[in-house]
RNA sequence: GGCCAGGCCCGGCGUGACGCUGGAGCGCCAACUCCGCCAGGGCCGGAAGGCAGCAACGGUACGCUUACUCCGGCGAGUGCGUCGUCAGCCUGGCCCUC
């Protein structure tokens, strides 16, 4: 199945709540007025596609549409639509940021508040781990609130990039949940990978250090570490984060590429949630996961609109092949198509 | 098995951040069943003068609020540091032996 297809069928539920909605209000095609615009606008921001984006999409239905005439199809207006959001998903730049990086590396944790900064942590020399040169290897961070599939999506990713014909090597970030640690050397086992790993409970900062020497000893070029889930309301929590973070970029010389899981059913709260990871370590894209089947699609677009974070990669399965490279254009045609009848009929 | 690096666990100390909570300060607060001061007006008086007293203003109780500043209690997937203990557990690197 494509990934066009797949896209087609998990956003089904999406699209049927919003091309359904839009379709009885525009029937054959009726005059583009105020109270028309309205409606088209409240679709679109009950589609979790947050109000700036609508606002901004509702605009240029506006301008278009007046220009050619008034008269508001379909069709018409969920090309127009479509063209938008895209637009916004592919133009997405990062435009949060955590407010002093420099400094949230240099310190210990819990400094990025008002008050004193902590002078001395913040000027102490970067200490590059007992002076080994940097590693040359990839880090891949991956974060998340908690039930949102981060273990899987990094065993799905894993798999992903070594059929990039990459090297990789898992690291068993997750020292809290009872489980995780097991779970991930199953799923490493598993694509085949070597897995880092300490007992439960351990320091996560270290065990991410421990495996980006791993990495370099064994010769593999991507380090993948999980993390626990955490609330991001949590501040101390936050601030390992910043931690690990710090001691990745130690160890590598680089910032980590960090990709932060959303579950897609998650709503407006996935806003809130991207943006205080974002606060707190640079964020560079999102894992988009159960996409599969959810109503709720359209978050990706107020997260991209708002918070300039793209998502990276979409996860629609169960299986380690089932994470895909996002793909604007598809996803667009995908959740804007005007299919009468979409029965399950299809596949 | 050796060397090196690091982490976890146990006990103590220091110091921070976080969450909940109590108190103090601060702040707000009585049309009238509070106090002060009472313009205007009212009352008594021939007058001099006196009386009661609304509003405003200033306080105070009850009560409220929370940004801020203190002090305290409770809580841990809490940071940093430090002492002790170890009989423990884990990880990484390099080396050696089979």
């Amino acid at each position: 199945m494509g990934l066009f297809e797949r896209f087609r069928t998990g956003l089904r539920k999406s699209r049927d709540n919003f091309v359904g909605g839009l379709r009885r209000l525009l029937g054959g095609g009726v005059k583009l007025d105020d109270d028309t615009l309205d409606e088209i606008e409240e679709l679109l921001i009950k589609a979790d596609m947050g109000v700036q984006s609508a606002v901004r999409i509702t605009r240029t239905i506006e301008g278009r549409l007046r220009e050619a005439g008034g008269e508001a199809t379909l069709a018409a207006v969920l090309d127009i639509i479509r063209r938008d959001v895209q637009q916004i998903l592919v133009e997405a730049k990062p435009r949060v940021q955590p407010p002093s990086w420099e400094a949230a590396l240099g310190g210990d944790g819990g400094k990025r508040r008002k008050g004193k900064v902590r002078r001395q942590a913040a000027g102490r020399p970067p200490d590059v781990a007992g002076g080994e040169p940097p590693a040359d290897v990839r880090v891949v961070f991956v974060v998340g609130v908690n039930g949102t599939g981060k273990t899987t999506s990094i065993a799905k990713l894993g798999h992903l990039y070594q059929q990039q014909g990459r090297r990789v090597l898992l690291a068993a970030g997750d020292t809290f949940r009872a489980a995780a640690v097991e779970q991930i050397q199953v799923w490493a086992d598993r694509i085949g990978a070597p897995c880092v790993a300490q007992a439960p409970g351990a320091d996560p900062a270290a065990v991410t250090y421990d495996a980006i020497n791993a990495a370099v000893a064994r010769g593999c070029d991507t380090v993948i570490v999980d993390t626990a889930g955490r609330l991001h309301t949590k501040t101390n929590l936050m601030d390992e984060l910043a931690k690990v973070a710090r001691v990745i970029r130690r160890r590598t010389g680089r910032d980590p590429e960090t990709l932060l899981v959303v579950d897609a059913n998650t709503g407006q709260n996935g806003l809130a949630q991207a943006r205080v990871f974002a606060e707190t370590i640079p964020v560079e894209g999102l894992i988009l996961t159960k996409l599969d089947g959810t109503a709720k699609g359209g978050i990706v677009v107020a997260i991209a609109e708002t918070l300039g974070l793209p998502v990276r990669y979409v996860g629609m399965g169960e299986t380690v092949a089932d994470l895909a490279p996002f793909d604007a254009a598809a996803f667009c045609d995908a959740l804007f198509a005007d299919w009468a009848d979409d029965g399950d009929t299809s596949d």
